[in-house]
DNA sequence: CTCTAAACGAGACGGTACGTCCAGTCTTCGG
DNA sequence: CCGAAGACTGGACGTACCGTCTCGTTTAGAG
């Protein structure tokens, strides 16, 4: 009978946190369901049983809606930084997460997201960046290459170049295509610039494929 | 009264190709004046001085007719291929042009195209992809590099790192990026996979820099 | 299967007029079933199977579209002037037909469109006025009343009783109540007015108004 | 400063009494500044300082909320009956004291309150026939008619009519109405119906007004 | 050169969603 | 316990476009 029992049959109205919480839920459950473009604000209200004024209260807009259900349904991208034991297996493990998190947040998502609101995407940007500056001084210090040095724009190379995939086109993202990025870009690179040093730079890098395939899915 | 006596308001009525071109470059100014995003249909008839029904009767929606709109306000991505006289400066011209391009469809317009409508942009990928092998086959031939057989991803790699670029900000794109792209990124792979049977790889990039600042803008 | 046939299934979509009088049926009906309080634009476009919007091309708000309502669901006021031999049975015949059209459009009606939009209800007021300046000659062709030439505020004084007491009661109107008006303040004031020439002025109420009960419902 | 307390920003609290006068005024600014029919519960709950629901403890709904603000705003509309001497010049008081009061409450109010809330005006109506009896039965103590027993129709007549003509026009009153009220209608009538003893019943009303014009306003 | 069929211009139509406003109810906290 | 404050459910508002349909009017082009 109190009210702090909360186990009302009549289902005590929601409030604060907890209505906010059914809100995100719905907004992602709709999410999956019909996609972004065809995402609406009465759709969720409908879904969370409540009313548009509430998501309006909240959230100015739709765009700003589905990033803080994207937030609220989403595990931060990096809960820790992989550690395989080479450079190679790192990429690979922070692409493939990358790649997985895609297959939730399709592109449809992002481009309704973009062109609906600007000045928003830059955040997984930088935080990659973060990611592999570890990986690279980890990887210097275990003497795979000589500095971990590099430009900005090498250090950002595979994350630009996996997500610029991701970008353009709807299929998710082989497995190819991260070892390409990887094999055919990214490592030849950083040793060219960073490991001229001790010059046994390429051969390393073929056999240890097939023990970090597990590491990707 | 008659058609012929000329004293009519608004000229005579226009049909097929005429109206199309009015149709066009209505959206196209409709484009400029509001975006993608606010752009309408009923906007465009308007401004065009004709009704839906024609539009609907030659595209299937907005972005159909944006596309046929910036195809026809706009020449061909690539009328011809740069030849500066080296590899570098071709490739600061390639993405030079991207970029200034880039000021006219906003990214703005390429989210929103996205979003309506996928299955899209690749025609401009695969239209750089062509450029650039003839680019660097050029420079196979002056002997700048070993080879022109590179793998694809190395091949569109200017183009997708620029790309990223223009759809992840708002702002234009400088020179800067540019020759980041080229000279951190590019050429140091290109030289590192087929260039190495010369040796003096490196070298000469940064004489040439002075150059062909001009070309790109 | 040819267009002209017009039999289609799909029932052929409503334009102009047709579709003009299946939304006055529409509100009309939604009037009756909720009452003018609880009538909204929505519910009548729900029930007439269109949009709001063409509601609001035609009316630009509940009142309007009430009003049309009205009009085209209701004859008018008048049809004919009643004729009945004598003054007392012609008025009590014209408030008659007030009161009874009094039953359809209930007060709760009136007060609303009052309340929304005002500078509209003369109308009722000035057609009594014409109605009862006939009626009014008639009798005093027929020698009942000395001159029809009385003052506009007695001409109207049944009517606007009538519509007093229509206003301010919910409850249907009683013949009494017609009577009294009738009897004890029109016929009573037009003879002390205009009647006075012959002097034998209200003896000749009372006898009739056994004959004319019927006439008022 | 402040009793207690002290450094607290507004007031103490309200309660009681002095919460429910504040509620009131603030009611009867609200009428004043935006009309019965955009006032809102909120709009008077924000300009009473205070929350909605203090307001539907005392009143259930806008209606009874109005009404009690005009209750409190205004004084009673028969403070004492007016006494000027004869009957003409004590209708026309009456009368006048109806229509100063109709500028306060705009039939915006009135038909406002009909429409939301029905069963309520009767009050006024049932005031005046007690005044306008004891104004007649003076008159009839006077000698100026034969006798004060008159239909209740008759007694109501001037009220009910000056309520008709505010009910259904949104400009102000003038005098002239009022005394083609009284002079045209109901003298007439009262004279023909209970002061046929005299005969002398119209002549006495002409000189009379003059001296009563400044009764009225 | 006329007749016909198609395209045009204009805009109405049925419909979905927008973002706002208010009604009435419920909840939390402070006095 | 009540006042202050404000969040909640719910419903309607009036607007903007969508994509379709219909109307009357040109205008080509076939006969």
């Amino acid at each position: 009978m109190s009210p702090q029992t909360g186990d009302r049959s009549g289902t005590q109205r929601r409030r604060g946190a907890e209505l906010e919480a059914s809100i995100l839920e719905a907004a992602w459950e709709e999410l999956a369901a019909v996609g972004y473009s065809r995402l609406t604000m009465e759709g969720v209200a409908a879904r969370a049983r409540t009313g548009k004024q509430v998501l309006y209260r909240r959230w100015r807009n739709r765009a700003e809606l589905v990033i803080a259900a994207m937030r609220h349904n989403t595990g931060s991208i990096i809960d820790q930084i992989p550690d395989t034991g080479d450079l190679r297996g790192d990429v690979l493990a922070v692409l493939g997460r990358m790649a997985r998190r895609h297959r939730d947040v399709a592109p449809d998502i992002i481009h309704g997201l973009m062109a609906d609101a600007p000045d928003l995407d830059p955040v997984t940007l930088t935080i990659m960046s973060g990611v592999m500056t570890t990986v690279l001084k980890r990887a210097a210090e275990r003497g795979e290459i000589a500095s971990a040095e590099l430009s900005p724009r090498v250090i950002t190379l595979p994350a630009n170049l996996l997500r610029h995939e991701m970008l353009l086109t709807r299929h998710p993202i082989s497995d190819q295509v991260l070892t390409e990025i990887v094999d055919e870009v990214f490592l030849p690179l950083v040793h060219a610039t960073a490991g001229s040093s001790t010059g046994e730079t390429l051969p390393p890098t073929s056999p240890h494929r097939a023990d970090i395939e597990p590491q990707i899915r």
